[in-house]
RNA sequence: GCGAGGAUGGCGGAACUGGCAGACGCGCUAGACUUAGGAUCUAGUGCCCUUACGGUGUGCGGGUUCGACUCCCGCUCCUCGCACCA
């Protein structure tokens, strides 16, 4: 241990031995209680950035506390190789995409270790290797036998620049979550997973989810959009056709005054046909389809509709109401088509106001004198019916019941719950995915391939030129493939699976990731899942963290797994900012991990990282903060090195009745970090303040040095705290630690494999407490008290105070309140 | 509009169950050591009044309490998510 800190030299060092002696695999042990830590992989973009150092360094930390706990602790890491960014660097630098992204796996993995990360590589996964993808391409079969996959041809959304299809999860604002292009509609045949049978289980298990952040739990629950109601038949006058709609207010159904078609229903055309109305209406939806979806669903935009010249009958009063069609009805929503009730519902009632059509009211509010004719906005709250056939006069609450059931009875309509979710489109226009593992045959049609077939491999000699057309689709050797079922020859499906698909799965494979016959076994997932805490950016609220969920609860229907969610707890880690915005290249206010390191080491930047801010608040990147991290470390390796002399290997038993005052203080609070710091990382995940709990051991061992007789340092307190001290330390810098305790304490064991110390309820009592006394709530003066002092003590010993006395005089004590371990508050007049 | 979270020194943040507001760190000020200091150490650092004594202070206005950053009522502002969902 040299005299200066050279975190370069040890850190490479240490990373060496860590790795040879490999001591973070770690295998499924039934008599071990097992912890899941896990942080989400990352796409290999090429470099990591200081987002991941923030979510990797907090995995770690935790992963390797638990280890010191005693916990048999996973900590894996992969890769979510599959993604345009990697077609994207192909055509740029001609370089094939599996060539791109291996080069940037290898670099990162290297950033990785440089950071001092614990995982366990043997367990690595990458989603673009055959021996991966081939178990996704098995779960796709999976979920095809399950009736769970299923293609069919819909209005799917088209990102130009990508140039595929994406999922309604993956349009933010009518935009490519990925470029920021606005999506356009376009009518394909699309492979999709039935998410929306899962809607029920998806919503109602949040409530299992304890651990998750509750605005993670309301965006899915909104995502999910659960709405009850009905679902009504109006029959179409003089047609055989019926339109059926949903409402959520079947109590209001006596005042439907007119109907609305979205553009896109299919009975548009038909409704029009040969009518006066044909072309007016015909050129309004055309109109429609060129406006972009932002601006169609927008709140702001102004409702607008025509006259398609047909009526239908409501079926419970039997009156013509005309049908119209609008542009704020939308196709993917419930049937396509609404009854509207302008008395009961905003929108209506504008959209009546402007179109003259008429408004009638059938929900009173008790005691008022509110008319169809009176009435200047909707009225949407409960209330007594009225205009109502034989419900007059009930409370309108109970009749959304009572109507669906007569309803029922007459088979007009039924109960229904209607969802926003919509089924998971998973298949893409790209080349860097997994295949989908289906062949079409003239004569058997869609056949999977067998499993045993598996893996469908991506062709790696493949051109990638500017065209962004799928070498898949160009490539015969690919596509050409014989009839799993007969035998003649057949096409390959084209299209690749969402990289979402890739990682909804990621977390059961490194439970058994070399598995040659089932993507994971039962038994090994029977032992390591659920992940007991999972750790990533809150931009997968909703995308990653529903298809997992999804995928955990298919698979536990296929009896694969036994558990019902894949992520007991899940912590929501905050964005990286420096000076008030997102580090970025082009704003010049970049810092990267590797600077760090180059500059500070691994330890000071994870140091940092923690310190700065709770780990799911937003942290302010700060140049000088990262230097007081780097000060306190040199603080510490002077602290141990200047006094190794004062260290004794070994037990160090401690007696506190020996103990002088100075030292009962130390003691103490070596002990009272302890607490806090173990408290801080389990149960609370507040880094910043274990951190400053252990500088605050430092300075107060600094001081105890400082105060001590020359010569008369306790060497087995001394020793002890050192120790102590690099055991706390060593989760959040493992490399300075590891070197300290080595060279220091002379300990041929890892420190990282040192159990985590206890605390001693008696070292907390060891020293006299301070306590504030108060004179009508106001401090007026401090007390040093044993901790056993009972009220009566305390209060005696507070009125002794010369400047107690001094605000007692001549006043009475009307109140005397004595709060143990706390304070003293006299009460005077 | 609906929902969630937040507002504490010059800055990041702490105060966990109602009990010393500002721990810890950064920055700043003064001093020590030094050829030098951007190393290290010591002291100080919410605001106000000349020191002390004291007063005052956690977005704003009320309330409960011996005692409120913390609980209750009413506002303001900020961030995030959702938003024609029938």
């Amino acid at each position: 241990m040299s005299k200066d800190y050279n975190p370069k030299e040890i850190e490479a060092k240490w990373q060496k031995i860590w790795e040879d002696k490999s001591f973070n695999r770690s295998e499924a042990d039934p008599d071990k209680e097992k912890y899941y830590v896990l942080e989400m992989f990352p796409y290999p973009s090429g470099k990591l950035h200081m987002g991941h150092m923030r979510v990797y360094s907090i995995g770690d930390v935790l992963a390797r506390f638990l280890r010191m706990k005693g916990y048999n602790v996973l900590h894996p890491m992969g890769w979510d190789a599959f993604g345009l960014p990697a077609e994207n660097a192909a055509i740029q630098h001609q370089v094939p995409p599996a060539q791109w992204t291996d080069n940037n796996i290898a670099f990162m993995k290297k950033q990785q270790v440089s950071l001092g990360l614990s995982y366990d590589w043997e367990r690595e996964v990458t989603t673009c290797h055959p021996d991966y993808y081939r178990w996704t391409q098995w779960l796709f079969l999976k979920l095809y036998e399950m009736g769970l996959a299923y293609k069919k041809k819909a209005d799917v959304n088209w990102c130009s620049q990508c140039e595929t299809v994406l999922a309604n999860e993956q349009v933010i604002d009518g935009a490519c979550w990925r470029c920021g292009t606005g999506v356009v509609t376009q009518d394909l045949e699309q492979w999709f997973f039935k998410i929306t049978q899962y809607a029920d289980r998806l919503l109602e298990d949040l409530e299992l989810l304890e651990g998750w952040p509750e605005r993670v739990k309301i965006m899915q629950k909104n995502w999910i959009g659960r709405s009850e109601g009905a679902e009504v038949d109006f029959p179409v006058k003089d047609s055989e056709k019926v339109i059926s709609i949903f409402t959520t207010r079947p109590d209001t159904l006596y005042g439907v005054t007119y109907m609305v078609l979205a553009p896109e229903h299919p009975y548009v055309k038909e409704l029009v046909a040969g009518n006066q109305q044909e072309k007016e209406v015909l050129d309004f939806v055309e109109e429609m389809r060129r406006v972009s979806e932002i601006e169609r669903t927008s709140a702001e935009t102004e409702k607008l509709g025509v006259f398609t010249g047909a009526y239908c009958i409501n079926p419970l009063n039997g009156e013509e109401i005309p049908i119209m069609v609008g542009n704020y009805v939308l196709m993917g929503y419930g049937t396509g088509a609404i009854m509207a009730v302008p008395a009961h519902d905003q929108r209506d009632f504008l959209f009546a106001k402007k179109y003259n059509l008429p408004v009638k009211l059938v929900i009173k509010p008790e005691g008022s004198d509110l008319t169809s004719e009176n009435m200047t906005e909707a009225y949407e709250d409960p209330g007594i019916m009225v205009n109502s056939a034989h419900f007059d006069g009930m409370d309108s609450q109970e009749c959304i019941g009572e109507i669906t059931r007569y309803l029922e009875i007459k088979n007009w309509g039924k109960h229904d719950i209607s969802y926003r979710l919509r089924d998971w489109l998973v298949s893409r226009q790209r080349y860097w995915g997994a295949p989908i593992p289906i062949v079409y045959c003239g004569k058997c049609g869609t056949v999977p391939v067998p499993y045993e077939d598996l893996p469908v491999k991506l062709p790696e000699d493949v051109e990638l030129k500017d065209s962004r057309q799928s070498p898949l689709e160009e490539s015969e050797e690919f596509q050409k493939a014989p009839c799993p079922r007969c035998g003649q020859e057949g096409r390959r499906e084209t299209d690749t699976m969402d990289t979402f698909v890739c990682s909804s799965w990621y977390f059961l494979r490194y439970a058994s990731p070399h598995s040659e016959v089932f993507p994971f076994e039962r038994e090994d997932v029977d032992y390591w899942m659920p992940v007991d805490q999972y750790i990533g950016g809150i931009e997968h609220a909703i995308l990653h963290l529903m298809y997992a969920r999804f995928f955990t609860k298919a698979l536990y229907d296929a009896g694969l797994t036994g558990v019902k969610e894949p992520f007991s707890r899940l912590l929501a880690q905050g964005m990286v900012y420096k000076d008030g915005a997102k580090m970025s290249k082009s704003k010049g206010n970049l810092v990267t991990p590797d600077e760090i390191i180059e500059n500070f080491g691994a330890d000071t930047g994870r140091l940092f990282i923690l310190f700065a801010a709770p780990p799911e608040k937003d942290l302010d990147w700060n140049d000088q903060g990262v230097e007081g991290c780097y000060r306190f470390l040199r603080r510490v390796w002077r602290l141990v090195n200047d006094n190794k002399d004062h260290v004794i290997p070994g037990e160090n038993d401690i007696k506190v009745q020996d103990l002088s005052t100075l030292e009962k203080e130390t003691y103490h609070t070596l002990h009272s970090t302890i607490k806090k710091v173990s408290e801080d990382i389990q149960k609370r995940f507040n880094f910043n303040t274990a951190i400053s709990a252990i500088m605050e051991l430092v300075n107060a061992l600094y001081s105890y040095l400082d105060k001590v007789e020359e010569g008369k340092v306790n060497k087995a307190l001394f020793s002890r705290s050192i120790k102590e001290l690099i055991i706390i330390l060593a989760p959040f810098a493992p490399h300075i630690c590891e070197e300290m305790w080595s060279d220091a304490v002379g300990a041929e064991e890892s420190v990282h494999l040192q159990d985590w110390p206890h605390y001693e309820p008696e070292a907390l009592k060891a020293a006299d407490i301070e306590i504030v006394v108060q004179v009508n709530g106001k401090v007026r003066d401090k007390i040093k008290i044993p901790v056993d002092y009972n009220q009566e003590e305390m209060l005696n010993a507070a009125k002794d105070l010369p400047k107690v006395q001094s605000h007692l005089e001549g006043k009475n004590i009307i109140k005397e309140i004595a709060v143990p371990n706390k304070l003293v508050n006299l009460v005077v007049k």
